[in-house]
DNA sequence: CTTGACCCTGCACTTAACTACAGGGTGTAG
DNA sequence: CTACACCCTGTAGTTAAGTGCAGGGTCAAG
């Protein structure tokens, strides 16, 4: 591989890298969420492969539920050096109680439909629905022949 | 326990019990997220247990990062006796792809934010801050005392 | 028989996170 | 040297998911 590569991208490049429209680098710029990027002579914004991992980082964090005040703290946080330990720690306790229980919960979602798939796919009598219960169970009572199909 | 409660609310009642807002409840019927209510004579909804298992469904299913309209496809489905298996079978396999690449990025940030948390909590040298690394490794190297404190 | 807490409808406003102009400059391929 | 694709700024519009308000009815308590 080429050490070499400049990458030094402009702005329709890095955001076709990083999986976004161009206007969103500007929008993310604007909100602090990335670091005014260098620029040429002409005033064209250039960016580099820091940037594309900030990107990436916010594009996961944000598939992952955080919203962008809470990707701009953490990468602020953990960018700034000088944060103290106790900030950073608490910070992120505080995240591993959302994310424990957004873990636990997709687990439940995932058991319960893996379930209606497993029984779905096979050719059984299929009462009883996993999803439908997983939703409420209700106004849908074992009656024989039921359940789709 | 007196299995003779009358779990008929009315808005706000029930709103509460979901832990919402009174008008989330009207907007949600708007959107066909919930059946048109019954209506008392002067025109009140009124809601019942089935209301409230529905609404929690909503709540729970949103906070796993489905949207409105996920939700209420998921609903109509599993809702309609007639609905084919196969439509229902297909629907569901779409949504474990998605959340178990969902519970994979969950536990990987999970993963990262505790062990920064353990070495954080610990006295030792904390170079190579888990939690930078997570977010891209980028321009913190090692060196020596850094990372917070 | 009034007061306060609810309910009704329709519609306007809000917040987050983009997305799309309008009205200009730049740079390179032909 | 002229298209054409791309860049700039500022600002307006969009979508999702509510939230609030005006202008009016209902009903139980005092």
């Amino acid at each position: 591989m080429k050490d070499t590569a400049p990458s030094s991208w402009t702005r329709a490049t890095l955001a076709k890298l990083a999986g976004m429209g161009a206007e969103s680098l500007r929008f993310y710029e604007q909100q602090g969420l990335i670091e005014k990027p260098a620029r040429n002579e002409a005033g064209y914004r250039i960016y580099d492969g820091g940037d594309l991992e900030r990107l990436q980082f916010i594009r996961r964090a944000q598939d992952l539920g955080f919203s962008l005040q809470d990707i701009k703290q953490l990468l602020q946080l953990t960018g700034n050096i000088k944060t103290p330990r106790k900030t950073v720690r608490d910070f992120a306790e505080a995240r591993l109680v959302v994310i424990r229980r957004k873990i636990s919960d997709l687990q439940a979602m995932e058991k319960s439909l893996s379930r209606l798939v497993a029984q779905c796919s096979g050719k059984g009598a299929l009462q009883g629905c996993p999803i439908a219960e997983f939703i409420g169970g209700q106004n849908i009572k074992p009656q024989g022949e039921t359940c789709h199909e």
